[in-house]
DNA sequence: CGACCATTTGATATGGATCAAGCGATGTGG
DNA sequence: CCACATCGCTTGATCCATATCAAATGGTCG
């Protein structure tokens, strides 16, 4: 993995054949979008773009306005594991140690704010207002990666169900979701191989719990259903 | 599970029969050790006795002096989740919101320093290095949660091998570790059975990677080779 | 149309769960 | 002091969910 990565210089942006993002209700971030709203530039990334790499310098935190972005590591055997998925609206990036823990990548084209980690940091010890907020982040990706660890416990099914549902509060305006991310992606947020989700997705399908229109579109037809799954 | 956790009065504290732990290498908690050494007043609980539980109002945070500390959930189908053990030295149930995320047991009898979070956060709000202790403790969480996450997509082999280096870097003198848990803690935690644990260790001991003179105590006979399946 | 890539589907293998029994400490009462 | 119950742990046999290997399908873009 590189040590440092170097930004590339804003790019124009081309537009995404697809699939115009809501905002998601509660995104993550929450009063630090404020601060990013004010100071950050704007950059774009391609498909599957390296925005920073594990273990570069955390020089700067993004928040996304347009697209998706995945952030993972790469295990010794080969296995990739996703930690996250963040979605318009959603701040990434922003470590407490000097360095970043996990690599980032845009799934598709994607638009970012930039702002110096370093700004937000000396902002925070001038202001308790950010200070606290600045911890709050910190404590909501917490909470996001406990869900994680008792995800992981659970069945394929459950797995799956869970990941609908979590989608779907955070794209969907209704019922319909359009997933930004492959089945590859779903696979190794899940700790499932990709032949597992499929068959899940299917199950659901003949389960009628939802419908797949296309593979990237679903719609949750028996949301109660999946809440029992998920449970 | 109880919506408010009555805190048992102070007792005697009982003389463990068994192992002097010594402090481990980096407690978890920081800097956070001197206000809670400073504020905090001494409790005991006895052998499996609840210290507060899930969603109970996180009115204390707690230094452990001594014994072991579990925090879990159950889940629906009745499973348990442990979040993390903690170890002489060590400080849990810090919240950022209003309620706790786990319930918390002590395994053996435990004696706790315990202080009001309410103090805590009011000295955060008035003093900025305490606000950044503060904060710079849910991140030590964080990667933690991070490290377990990876954990659970691994092999049974993975799991305990990683669970004993771990142990090993918080008790251990040198390569003997003495476990204040059981075997069925080990399981809840690596996400495996109690069956799966045992076998392991087997495994393992038959491999001359580690020795078990007894059950609760690991010789680590190959340090090299349990690196090599956690890596 | 044809190449390519993502996804689905099928067949089989396997790691860990489950079910069941045995074993070794520890403690209790006779 | 010993018989016996209990509890935590280990070991064995079998089952099952998911991984793995392999092939077919379908959608997209040149």
């Amino acid at each position: 993995m590189s040590m440092h990565t170097v930004h590339p210089s804003v790019v124009a942006e081309q537009p995404s054949g697809t699939s115009a993002f809501r905002p998601p209700r509660a995104p993550a971030g929450g009063n630090l979008v404020g601060s990013l709203d004010l100071m950050g530039s704007p950059l774009s990334f391609g498909r599957n773009e390296e925005i920073y790499g594990e273990n570069d310098e955390a020089e700067y935190v993004y928040k996304i306005v347009r697209g998706t972005v995945r952030i993972y590591k790469i295990m010794s055997d080969g296995r990739r594991q996703i930690g996250a998925f963040y979605l318009p609206g959603d701040i990434f990036g922003m470590e407490v140690g000097a360095l970043h823990e996990f690599s980032a990548e845009a799934i598709g084209n994607a638009t970012v704010l930039v702002i110096k980690r370093s700004a937000l940091i000396s902002l925070a010890d001038r202001d308790g207002v950010v200070a606290r907020e600045l911890w709050a982040f910190t404590a909501c990706e917490l909470r996001r990666l406990q869900r994680h660890v008792l995800l992981l416990i659970q069945s394929a099914q459950e797995r799956v169900a869970a990941f609908l549902l979590e989608m779907s509060d955070r794209v969907a305006s209704n019922d319909a979701i359009e997933l930004p991310m492959s089945r590859q992606d779903i696979a190794d947020y899940l700790g499932l191989t990709i032949e597992t989700v499929s068959r899940t997705l299917t199950q659901l399908e003949t389960a009628a719990t939802i419908a797949l229109p296309t593979s990237r579109r679903v719609v949750l037809r028996n949301r109660g259903a999946l809440c029992r799954l998920n449970a």
